[in-house]
DNA sequence: CCACAAGATGACCGACTGGTCAACTTGATA
DNA sequence: TATCAAGTTGACCAGTCGGTCATCTTGTGG
C-alpha cells in the first residue's frame, strides 16, 4: 500500500487525485491494459510521479478497485435498508453493472489478494451481497438454491455483457438482466448441479 | 486471407497445421495477448514461418477464430436435428460455452469483418442459433420475446464466467447457466426492455 | 541426382511497456 | 524570507511486442 495517509503536501495531495480520476477513465476506456504513461499524460503529470504515489502498477490497480468496492459496498448497504428485498437485488445488479463499465470484476479478486484494507473493502462488499440474497429469499423473491457467490458471478457477466454495448444497441445487457433476474425467482426454478458454493 | 489453398509445399502444410493447433492452446491459456513469439515456439517452428503463413496477428486470429465459428456452426446445425428443441438450445449454450473456454466472442465480431469467408462462416452460426430459438420457441420452451441475438449476447456472459474458473469451484459457470436458461423459459417472465434486437 | 523455387530461420527494427533515478522545483515551517 | 525535506521531472533502462528480411535449408519436378 502506499504510505500512510499521514500528511500529504498540497500539491502532492491533489495530484494523488488526479491520478486516481485519470486511471479510473483510462482503465474504463482502455481496460487493464491502460499504460501508465497515459495515465500520467491524463492527469497531467510525468510518469514519474505515479510512481511516488504506488509503487507499482498491481498497487495502483488495487487502489482503483478498492474504490470500486466501496462504492458498491455503499450502494448494497442502502439497498439493505429497502423495503423490497427483491427489488433491491435487482437494482443491485443494475446499478453494480452500469456502474463497472466494463471494468472486470475478477481480476481485482487476484490483484487485490493480500492487501488488508482493499481485502476488507471486498468482504464488506461480500456481506453485503450475502445480505441482500438473504432478504430477498427470505422474502420468497428469489430461489433459495442461490447464494451471494452464484449473485457475483453473475454480476461478472453482467458486467462483460455492459462492456459490450453497441452504438446501435446499447441496452441490450438490460434485457440480459431480466432474463437472469427471472431465472432466480423461485417459480419452476430447476435445481443447481455442483457443490453449494461456500459463503464468501 | 492467406494465399488459396493451392499447392502447399508437405513441410509447409505441416507447420501450418502446428502453428494453427499451437495457436488454439496458446489463446486459449494467454488470451487473445498470447504473443506470436510463444505460439511459433509452441509450434516448434522460428517466428518468421509464422508471418510466412499468417501475414499479420490479425489474420492468424481471424483464422483461429473462424474455426470456433465452423465448429459452433456444426453443432448448432447438428442440434437442430434433436427432437427435443428446447433441451437442444440449452445444450448448445452448455457445448458452445464450454468449447470457446475464455475466447472472447466478441473480438471476433470486431477482428472478422472484412473477411468474407469467415463472415460467412459467422452468418451460418448466427442463422442456425435463429433456427434453434425459432425451434424452441415453437416448441413452447422458452419465451417468445427473446431472440437469437439476446442468446448469443448471454452466450459471450456464459463464456466469459467459464473463463473465471478457479480450482475450487471449476463448474460454478454451470449455475450460472441453468439460472439463465430458468430464465428464458415462458412461465412468469418479466417483459424485456428496450426495442426487440434485429435478425442477426 | 540436380536445380531451383518454396519455405524456414533468427538477428534485427522501431514502438511501446513498467519501472528507476539524479537533478531540479516547490510548499511548508521556523 | 531562508531552508530543506517532500515532491516532480523526463531521460533512461531492460524487456517485450509485432513485424521484416537477407540468408540459409529443403522438398520436389524433371
Amino acid at each position: 500500500m502506499t504510505l500512510s495517509a499521514r500528511s500529504l503536501r498540497s500539491d502532492a495531495a491533489r495530484n494523488r487525485e488526479l491520478l486516481l480520476a485519470a486511471a479510473e477513465e483510462e482503465f474504463a476506456k482502455r481496460g487493464m491494459d491502460a499504460s501508465i504513461a497515459a495515465i500520467a499524460r491524463r492527469a497531467g503529470v510525468a510518469k514519474g510521479t505515479v510512481f511516488r504515489h504506488f509503487a507499482t502498477k498491481e498497487e495502483l490497480v488495487a487502489v482503483v478497485v478498492g474504490g470500486h468496492f466501496v462504492s458498491l459496498g455503499a450502494v448494497a448497504g442502502e439497498l439493505l435498508e429497502s423495503v423490497d428485498p427483491t427489488g433491491a437485488l435487482l437494482e443491485f445488479l443494475a446499478v453494480a453493472a452500469e456502474q463497472l463499465q466494463h471494468q472486470d470484476l475478477v481480476f481485482l479478486q487476484a490483484v487485490t489478494e493480500g492487501d488488508s484494507t482493499v481485502t476488507e473493502c471486498r468482504n464488506q462488499l461480500h456481506a453485503r451481497t450475502n445480505a441482500l440474497v438473504d432478504r430477498a429469499q427470505e422474502a420468497g423473491g428469489i430461489r433459495s438454491d442461490v447464494t451471494g457467490s452464484d449473485i457475483l458471478l453473475i454480476l461478472c457477466a453482467l458486467v462483460h455483457t455492459v462492456g459490450l454495448r453497441t452504438e446501435q444497441t446499447p441496452d441490450s445487457w438490460r434485457r440480459h438482466l431480466i432474463i437472469l433476474f427471472d431465472g432466480l425467482r423461485p417459480q419452476g426454478a430447476s435445481p443447481l448441479p455442483g457443490p453449494v458454493p461456500e459463503r464468501l
